[in-house]
DNA sequence: GATCATCTTGACCGGACGGTCATCTACTAG
DNA sequence: CTAGTAGATGACCGTCCGGTCAAGATGATC
């Protein structure tokens, strides 16, 4: 690893917990840089705006999913609606800890930043919109899966995908208001009933 | 309305759509004193901060609300499961016409502001929380009584009302990441089918 | 007509914001 | 040895931020 690399990777690993726990708005690119230990003429180096670093931030953020739990998860091994499990258990166990080590459950980065920026950036939205198309393609393959296996009944695995993603994503929004990690927990495992049913 | 209740709520009006179209922090004080015709040392007088400003503004989109859609939706005289695919209805067509007007989905502004600002504020926090368990009594209420006319099978009705209201704010916020209303329309119906069965 | 509380005015505060720039350093390739 | 490039430095830009304040206007009460 080249000096050039450690600044921007020290970059980003500053910028991570701050927009994960406050928000875009609200992080400063001064805080970042002193954080860093980086000049502010420097990170301009690597970064052309803000923006810019905020999107090698979700990158990070889905590439750390993607290598650590998604993979678990969707692991071809288990039972289709077993990693559906899995996943819940693991956005579960995560802002668990988060809490305990942050005092604060920080939901979903993903999920907060598309509330808070997508009326006021297409190309974040445009961003954020293809995270949560990849994870969708994850649960409808999983759901595909499942009804081939004969485990579930046939459904519109396009829609009931996004149906659960959504929940997902709401059910951390809740937990969020509510500072509370078990009410991941608590409904969490109901993403499984949800259905949409294919279209006569 | 004399004059002094007339520059406050010049004020929540001019605050309200731009809290719902941008983000807390993106909106400043200034640019509101503009909009609405008033000094800034005005607007001191009335909102001793911002928060308090936007706590009014809660409350302003709350009463809409309650007064609008949701008298309408949770009437009586509906079946307890329609009532529910109004809300629903109610969400998308409101949405639709957001769009039509602003160009954009804005969402629901209690949670564009609870992952915002919930982990920096706890008193907004808690005044978007107390907006959620008012709307997921609203839920709870109408579960029960489906279930006691035998409309639907026995489950976990508070639970299940929570489960609801997560997956409306999930969908909506899916929503917003396509910038696109019928979203909505395509998963919302899906939310009856959402099930916490009763702990044995 | 005097008093008092309510509201309005507009200048002002310190500090933070995102972003720029000329200059310097260090390394690499020819 | 030279030239070129990538990176680091830190001062600097204009603008906006939330919030304050002393002074003035207004209108009701006694």
């Amino acid at each position: 690893m080249n000096a050039a690399t450690d600044t921007r990777s020290r970059i980003i690993a500053a910028a991570k917990p701050r927009f994960h726990s406050r928000s875009y708005a609200n992080v400063g690119i001064q805080e970042i840089c002193d954080s860093a230990g980086v000049q502010k003429g420097s990170f301009y180096h690597f970064f052309p705006s803000k923006r810019d670093l905020v999107l090698a931030v979700i990158d990070e953020f889905a590439d750390d999913w993607a290598n650590g739990f998604v993979a678990e998860a969707f692991d071809p091994a288990l039972p289709p609606m077993e990693r559906i499990d899995y996943l819940v258990d693991a956005a579960y166990f995560w802002q668990k800890s988060i809490k305990q080590v942050h005092g604060r459950m920080l939901g979903c980065i993903f999920g907060n930043l598309t509330l808070e920026v997508s009326t006021q950036d297409d190309i974040l939205r445009a961003k954020l919109l293809a995270i949560f198309s990849r994870a969708k393609s994850r649960f409808k393959a999983t759901l595909e899966e499942a009804v081939t296996a004969g485990t579930i009944a046939a459904l519109d695995a396009d829609l009931t995908a996004e149906a659960m993603l959504a929940y997902l994503e709401g059910v951390i929004l809740l937990a969020k208001s509510q500072n509370d990690p078990e009410v991941i927990y608590r409904l969490g495992p109901a993403i499984k009933t949800l259905r949409v049913e294919k279209a006569a």
